[in-house]
DNA sequence: TTGAAAGCGATACCAG
DNA sequence: CTGGTATCGCTTTCAA
C-alpha cells in the first residue's frame, strides 16, 4: 500500500524536466526524443539529452502529446462478444498489425445492441484515431451507431452497403468446401443448419452450400435447410426439425451450431459419423473437444484482423485503400465426425 | 468515402465555442457544463448553454480533460487470454461495475509473458488511472511487471505476496465441493487433474480434493493426482497416465483439461458415466456442448470482475480498501458426465 | 453570479 | 544547430 502511493506523488519527469537538467530548451529536448529527422541537432548535444531522458525515466504524456498533435495513434476495436473464438482471434491479428505498424490497440466490449455508446465515446472524445468494428446488429442499426464515428473506421467480418472499408471472410467458399468434402464421400442428402435468416454470412454459406449441391448434380432441397442461428440450442431446435427428412450428413454454418446438433443426434441414438456425418464452419480448439472431434473448414480469421488494422491504418496515413476481396477459407480439416455415407 | 472525410474535416465544437455562441465566459460554460454543484449559476445563462452545448454537438475532449486534471476516469484492463471464458466473464464484470461507476474500461490483451510492456505503456503514459491486471504469469514475473506501473492496481484470479488489493476464486471450496458430489454418488477412487505445477489456484484446487478426500474418510493415493496444466493435450496426457490405476470418477481442474480427458476415455472406450465419472470446474456454455455434457462447479467470475473495478475505483478515491476474501464458488450443476458408481 | 487568466505537457513554427 | 513562444482544449483559482 505504502509503495502504491510513494508511485502516485513522485510525479514523472516531463520534457521540461529533461531540457533543465541537459541544459537545452524543451523545443530542442522534444526534436531529439521525438527522433525529428527533419532537423539535425549536434551529436554531443543529441547523446546528452537522451542519457539525461534516461536517467529521468522520462515517458511522454500521450494526453499532452495527443492533445497538440491530434493524434493518439491508437485504434479503437469494438467487439460485441469476447468469448467467441472468430473475435478473439481477429483481435489478436488487429492487435499484431497494430503494434508492428506503430499503433496501440484498445479494445472494447460491448453487448450487441450497445456499440452506438461504444463507438461515440471512443471517436468523439479523441481518444482513438480510427475503429476497428464487428458488429451482430442489423443494418440499419449499426448504420445508425457508425454515423456518430467521428473517425474513419473499418468494418471486420460483415460488409454494409455504403461503408466502403471492410474485411470479410469468404464463407461462400467455405462452405462450397465444406460440401464438397462430404459429397467425396458419397453424400447426396446433405442437410444445412443455416445462420441467422437476415445476415450477410448465413447469407454467403447457404449460397455456398447450393453451389456445392449444384456442382455434384444434386437438387436443392428446401427441406434439408433450417435456421439454427448462433447457438447451440439453436443448432439442437434445427437439427431436430431436420432428422425426420433422413440425411445422412449435415453442414452446419458455426462451431457452436454443430455442437449442438451432435448432442441432440446423440441423444436420438444416431451415431456419428456411421449414421450421420457433421460438419462446421471455422475452426478452433473446440472443434477438437467435441465428440467426435468435427471436421471443420478453417478461417483466416487472425489474418481478418490484421487486414483490418493495415487498412485503417493506411486510410490515417491518407490513403484511400482499395476495398480487398473476401479472403478465402483455409484446409478442410477432416476430423473423426465425417465419413463415408452410410449404406 | 466522401462520408469519412468530411468527418474528418469538419472540427468538433469545443467549449471556447459553446461560450461564445452562448455569450457566456469558458469558465462558466465550463462549471455549467461540467454539471459544476459548488459554484451557482443563474438558471436562465445555465439553460442557455446545455442549449448551445446540445445544438453544437460539443463532447469535451477528454484529451484536454485529462492533462488538466490528472484523471482519465478509464481503468485498464490487461488479460493474457481472450478466449479463455474466465477472463470473458471477468471483463464483463469489470466493464458493468466501472461503467456504472463513471469509468470507462480499457482492455488491453497480451501474451503471456509480454504483460510488462503493457503495463508500462498503459500507466507511464497518462492513459488509465488504474490497472486490473490478470496474469498468467510466475510470481517473480508478475513482481517485475508491476514494478513499473505507475498507478494503483488490482489482481485479479491470483495473489501476490505484497500485492495488497487482489480479488480472488475460492477455487479451494469449488474442488471440495466436486469431491463431495462425487463421493455422494458412491465414489471413493477419485482421481485429480490438477493445474499447473507451481500455480496458485492450482495449489487451491489441489487442496479442496484433499479436504474432499479427507471429509469422506478416503485416504490421499498420489498415484491418483496428475497435471494437466490448462490445456486439452495436458487433460488427455494426464487422463492416460492415470487409466491403469482405475479411477472410477476424476475431477479435473478446468474445463478444458475435463474435456480433454473426455477425448482420452472415449478414445480408449470407457464410457462416461458409466464407466467413469468426469467433473470439472468453473462453469461456461462450452460444458453443456461437451458429450456427455459436463458436471461442473459454477464460479463467480463475472462477480470477481465487479468487485475488481470496484475496489480499484475505491482505492482511486483514497479510500484503502480492505482486502477482501475469496469469493465462494456457485452451484454444482449437475449434467451427464457423472453418475453412480460402477459397481 | 460571472469573467479573466494561469497553466497541464507536449509540438511546431519562426527566428536567430 | 538551437531557442522562444504560441497554441491544443479544458479546469481552476482569484477577482470583480
Amino acid at each position: 500500500m505504502a509503495r502504491q502511493d510513494q508511485q502516485r506523488l513522485a510525479s514523472p519527469a516531463t520534457l521540461a524536466d529533461v531540457a533543465r537538467v541537459a541544459g537545452v530548451d524543451m523545443s530542442t529536448a522534444s526534436r531529439v526524443l521525438r527522433g525529428d529527422s527533419a532537423q539535425r541537432v549536434r551529436e554531443e548535444t543529441r547523446d546528452r539529452i537522451i542519457k539525461v531522458a534516461e536517467e529521468l525515466a522520462y515517458r511522454p504524456n500521450s494526453l499532452a502529446r495527443g492533445l497538440r498533435t491530434a493524434r493518439t495513434y491508437t485504434l479503437g476495436m469494438v467487439v460485441p462478444q469476447l468469448d467467441n473464438p472468430v473475435f478473439a482471434a481477429a483481435i489478436r491479428g488487429a492487435e499484431l498489425a497494430a503494434t508492428a505498424l506503430g499503433y496501440s490497440l484498445l479494445i472494447s466490449h460491448r453487448e450487441p445492441g450497445a456499440t452506438a455508446t461504444t463507438i461515440a465515446k471512443l471517436s468523439q472524445t479523441n481518444r482513438v484515431d480510427g475503429l476497428l468494428v464487428a458488429s451482430l446488429d442489423d443494418d440499419a442499426v449499426l448504420r445508425t451507431d457508425l454515423a456518430a464515428a467521428q473517425v474513419p473506421f473499418v468494418l471486420m467480418n460483415r460488409v454494409l452497403p455504403g461503408a466502403p472499408l471492410s474485411v470479410v471472410l469468404d464463407s461462400r467458399a467455405a462452405a462450397r468446401k465444406a460440401v464438397d468434402h462430404l459429397v467425396g464421400l458419397g453424400h447426396r442428402r446433405i442437410a444445412h443448419l443455416a445462420g441467422r435468416d437476415q445476415g450477410f454470412n448465413a447469407a454467403q454459406r447457404l449460397e455456398g452450400y447450393r453451389d456445392g449441391l449444384a456442382a455434384a448434380g444434386i437438387g436443392f432441397d428446401e427441406a434439408l435447410v433450417a435456421i439454427a442461428g448462433y447457438t447451440a440450442e439453436g443448432g439442437a431446435e434445427a437439427m431436430r426439425q431436420l432428422m425426420p427428412q433422413k440425411p445422412t450428413a449435415v453442414l452446419a454454418a458455426t462451431l457452436v451450431s454443430a455442437a449442438g446438433a451432435m448432442s441432440e443426434l446423440h441423444a436420438a441414438g444416431w451415431r456419428i459419423p456411421q449414421d450421420i456425418s457433421v460438419a462446421g464452419l471455422h475452426d478452433a480448439p473446440v472443434a477438437r473437444l467435441l465428440y467426435p472431434s468435427l471436421t471443420t473448414v478453417m478461417m483466416p480469421t487472425e489474418e481478418m484482423g490484421r487486414l483490418a488494422a493495415t487498412l485503417l491504418v493506411r486510410r490515417l496515413a491518407g490513403e484511400h485503400p482499395v476495398p480487398v476481396p473476401p479472403l478465402p477459407p483455409g484446409a478442410l480439416i477432416a476430423r473423426a465426425s465425417t465419413g463415408p455415407v452410410p449404406r
